[in-house]
DNA sequence: CAAGTTATTGAAAGTCGTTTTCAAAAGGCC
DNA sequence: GGCCTTTTGAAAACGACTTTCAATAACTTG
């Protein structure tokens, strides 16, 4: 599925005439490699882990072209960083955080998002996109903290 | 009940051992007679307007303590300015955004909020909090599009 | 109510994540 | 290989916000 979604971007890329390089490739790897909700710097570290040469605005730049490309989506905690996570095709989830550990569980509730869909018609609103986080303690920090 | 949340922010600051400040009131003044989602800098405007020499440092500070007085919720929406808006003891809302016009629609679901909490008791989380906001285009911004 | 103590203030500097600028380097095309 | 254009990295700029600090204003006490 690596192969694929390289494929993606690479389709993205031929659309839009972007040009091929080390650079996006290294940075398209890693974030492959990856399966958290990571930072542009903690990105950007494991980039320069494995090609030492590339700047922090090449990756930047390049994060947002995944999210064009429909592979990533950008996602804003409250620590003031934006984070980048997989996207996979007609999938969405949403978010619980610890606010112990930062740990993060993804979730999907159809339930939830009809009921957003009924308060959109309801207001005349045609919905596009929707933000839901929970915040609370894991059940490690939880016992932690007891 | 503009008095009695004076009174409300009043008994924090005794609480506190806070001073009672020409500046303070000022700002708690042009924040009350708000009713909507104001980011510092438009506060601070409102509040210069009536009182030329406050600072906006001043602004920032004071709205934090109107957060921690439970008069103020803050809330950040993707523009990237953290804003502030009236909070009612023991009351709660959502929002719906349009993206045309930057409206903003207030809600509340009991059901969602019920479906929220089973999540997070289904994976061990006391749950302490949780944003949610809905985008889409306005009734009016649609009509606009078509 | 004057003097002393401490909190608060405004201006300016600092911080931090992100974006922009710009000259050098690299990619694509003939 | 040339030529034109995109991409890059470093550094500067940006913007929201926070901190610093010396002056000022609010309490307290005598
Ligand atoms: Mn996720
Ligand atoms: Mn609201
Ligand atoms: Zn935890
Ligand atoms: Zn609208």
């Amino acid at each position: 599925m690596i192969l694929e979604k390289k494929k993606t971007f690479n389709a993205f890329a031929a659309r839009q005439g972007l040009r091929s390089t080390r650079q996006r490739d290294v940075i398209l790897d890693v974030f492959l490699a990856t399966h958290e909700h990571l930072s542009v710097e903690e990105l950007y570290l494991k980039v320069k882990a494995s090609q030492p040469g590339i700047g922090q605005a090449t990756v930047y730049r390049t994060l947002k072209l995944f999210v064009e490309a429909g592979l990533a989506r950008e996602m804003m905690l409250p620590d003031g960083q934006t984070r980048y996570e997989h996207q996979l095709v007609g999938e969405h989830h949403d978010h619980l955080i610890c606010t112990g550990c930062n740990a993060i569980i993804e979730f999907e509730d159809e339930q939830i998002e009809q009921l957003q869909r009924d308060i959109a018609k309801r207001h005349g609103f045609s919905l596009t996109a929707h933000k839901m986080q929970l915040y609370g303690l894991c059940p490690t920090c939880l016992r932690a903290t007891a």
